[in-house]
DNA sequence: GCGGTGGATGAAACCGATTTCATTAAACCG
DNA sequence: CGGTTTAATGAAATCGGTTTCATCCACCGC
């Protein structure tokens, strides 16, 4: 099946024209006869004339792509965001590249040879806040970037979707003092971590603000970072609550460590919420299917806010950059209660 | 920042060498001098050089771009396929374009526009299976394709990663009715649905053929299609449990309607796996979160051996299409017992 | 010492579109 | 009716690589 590629010049001169009429024509240049268009129209019709993309894009300069640069897209919330994503840019024309980022060596390599105006028209960044150093390198590439749910203190340059994490943090960790909880414990992922993760550094900083406004002292022994995992917060939750004396309630920085933690609760013979209350953090599928009490994020949202975002920079590069934060919610289910006794 | 793209061109003058030489340099001709490529190197090295994409896609005809077709890439098992042919394509240099099916229209506009030589060197397809119509549309692309966890019987033009399902659907109700189950519930996805997934179909099918040859008649209440979700499966379930004679073990089509199956159970107050049994399929992270008996499909390995079978074809365009089954593990957990009495 | 062989390189064509610039023909105007 | 716009189109340059073909030079064998 041979099937060379029919090419501009084989519709021009079918339509007995030059090159430049037809891609004025299929254009929508207002320089072309209306007559003349809808003879080449006709002809590319009858070819199924599609223009090459990669000619197109060398001649214009425009890649019509965006990637995204994604940690763990396996994570259900990341997928949820990403999902949020493709589907605004389904609606476009516009390809969509993703780079998936699993090793740190990898998100250096990623940043640097990503964004560059020849790959893509514009990128988007999930989850991985880009450092100071890394800023100029993105900010010279002189493509439009957006952040999801990664922050950087240049607004000058960088368009942000974020949620307030310190905030959110604070706010889950109020709720169980006001339950009467005074032995919190939280477990969250690495603050110094190779990808620059933020989120549950912040969500801890929440967790601390809100003990010492409440007067209760910050204990060590109930605070833990582990790498990102169920089992491995389970483990951290075990030690924790074999402490002689426990925490009765203990704040997990995402839905993913919550249930490591019930995992451990129920190895422990310990009744969820009765002897001990779990929050969790994203609020996704499994936490509703296990009834995990949690902090909601507009996760889906913040895939398409950003996604849109970018849309309209690419329409309107003089566009400002913009710092969105998204809201959360509370969502109270059967994981947290009362402390016992 | 202007910042001009520095072209090969650039690397030339500056190494003192023609163009043609630098290509050749950076494309590891062995047409070139140790010494010449060394000092070519540096200077793209000195200048952070990187060919323009399009330029070279336009100048060899190769897109350096896989497309992968998958729907609803959100659903846990889909996307640990997709993590396997992620991870198979970071260590090439192809671009990996997504393409989200969430309509049927969708579906029918990709499967047109995608498979395009100038688009794409391959495609891979998620658990779609074309239709007898699609087939010569895709075949006459001219475009190696990759079904993974999709099937059409023309096995002359499209390679093929499968799992038996089948056999699968047949050997969970083989172990149910080995464990005492006569009356077993089948919960599943239309047979007949617009983007043709078939695994469900084949489950239920060697569901009924384990049926057969145990001797047990087939109850067409005991067997219910839904679209797939937890939701819908658990008012399936609802239903069927609530028969004057309700089925002791239900078989869902996958981990996700398990889930579904267990809830309304847990609302109906039976206790699983003493009064109700559950199997589902698939083997995703809540199956295992959950305890869930469940039939293992390897869902990265798929991806991953998908992706592998596609760079091979690309490399060696002769290589004859490949139909790999991979096989299937029952995991035994929680809810799974004999029937109560 | 000379034709031959082969390695290394440069010059130029080429991929397929877009776009600038030039050209032609028609329309318009005083 | 001559001169000037203006609309429509063609010719050709361009984008940034790759690749073919030609050239040059060194080395080999006789």
């Amino acid at each position: 099946m041979g099937k060379k590629t029919v090419t501009i010049r084989d519709i021009a001169r079918e339509a007995g024209v030059s090159p430049g009429t037809v891609s004025r024509a299929i254009n929508n240049s207002p320089l072309v006869n209306p007559e003349t268009r809808q003879r080449i129209i006709q002809v590319v019709k009858a070819f199924d004339y599609v223009p090459h993309r990669a000619a197109q894009r060398l001649s214009t300069g425009k890649t019509l792509t965006i990637a995204v640069i994604v940690p763990f897209f396996t994570t259900p919330s990341v997928t949820e965001r990403l999902n949020g994503v493709v589907s605004t840019l389904a609606k476009t024309q516009y390809d969509l590249l993703i780079h998936n980022i699993e090793k740190p060596e990898q998100r250096a390599n990623c940043f640097r040879t990503t964004p560059r105006r020849d790959r893509v028209d514009g990128v988007l960044v999930i989850s991985i806040s880009p450092t100071d150093e890394e800023v100029p390198l993105l900010a010279e590439a002189d493509v439009p970037i957006v952040l999801i749910d990664a922050q950087h203190p240049d607004l000058k340059r960088l368009h942000q979707i974020t949620v307030d994490d310190v905030a959110g943090g604070q706010a889950v960790t109020e709720y169980l003092i006001a339950l009467g909880h005074t032995r919190i414990g939280f477990i969250g992922d690495p603050s110094d971590n190779p990808f620059n993760f933020t989120s549950s550094r912040d969500r801890a900083s929440g967790y601390r603000r809100a003990l010492t406004t409440a007067g209760i002292p910050y204990c060590p022994e109930y605070y833990a970072e582990n790498p990102h995992g169920r089992r491995e917060a389970r483990e951290s939750a075990r030690k924790m609550l074999t402490l002689p004396e426990r925490p009765t309630a203990i704040f997990a920085a995402s839905d993913v460590q919550a249930v490591g933690v019930l995992e451990a609760a129920r190895e422990l013979g310990l009744r969820v919420p009765q002897d001990l209350s779990v929050v969790g953090y994203d609020d996704v599928e499994i936490a509703e299917i296990l009834g995990l009490t949690t902090m909601r994020q507009m996760l889906f949202d913040s895939g398409q806010r950003g996604a849109e975002l970018l849309l309209k920079t690419l329409e309107n590069p003089e566009t400002q950059p913009v710092h969105e934060v998204l809201p959360t919610e509370l969502v109270i289910r059967d994981t947290t209660g009362p402390p016992p006794r």
